[in-house]
DNA sequence: GCCAACGTTGGC
DNA sequence: GCCAACGTTGGC
């Protein structure tokens, strides 16, 4: 299983409007972006990923699973982009703002911090399980 | 709201 | 296929 991390404006789409849809999940699509678009194909079934809130709130929220792979994203007329669907795991018991992220040097080599702009990211097992520790009050 | 970083587009 | 111009993202 790999770990992966997806960033979403909360004003767009939030973790909160992701647990509404419950276990069926919604589409996780308007990636317009060929290096984020891979890492969706790379995703299987099973997956987890982080929820980041970008600009409102800067900070990894909760947990998705990916329930259906990459599939052409009904929203891209190119037809050229991939979207996921994912389903609403758990919210983290506190989220880790990107300034904590940034002060471990850890977690220094994730593409969170080094590409700001990258919309989806894998996430190595090592950094998933030192986020999952920093999570816990 | 600004702007740096960086991805994409299109003319050549 | 190069690269300038332009657009977008996202942190600050």
């Amino acid at each position: 299983m790999k770990y992966w991390l997806m960033k979403s404006e909360p004003d767009v789409w939030s973790i909160d409007q992701q647990k509404k849809t419950g276990s069926k999940g919604a589409p996780w699509d308007g990636v317009r972006n060929y290096q984020a678009a891979k890492n969706l194909k790379n995703m299987k079934k099973g997956d987890l990923c982080f929820f980041y809130h970008s600009n409102i709130g800067k900070e990894i929220v909760g947990i998705v699973e990916v329930i259906k792979e990459a599939y052409l994203d009904k929203t891209d007329k190119s037809g050229r982009f991939v979207a996921v669907t994912v389903k609403f795991k758990n919210k983290l018991p506190s989220p880790i703002t990107l300034e904590t992220i940034k002060k471990s040097k850890e977690l220094s080599h994730l593409a969170l911090i080094k590409q700001s702009r990258l919309s989806v990211m894998p996430i190595d097992s090592k950094s998933w399980k030192i986020l999952n520790n920093m999570s816990k009050v």
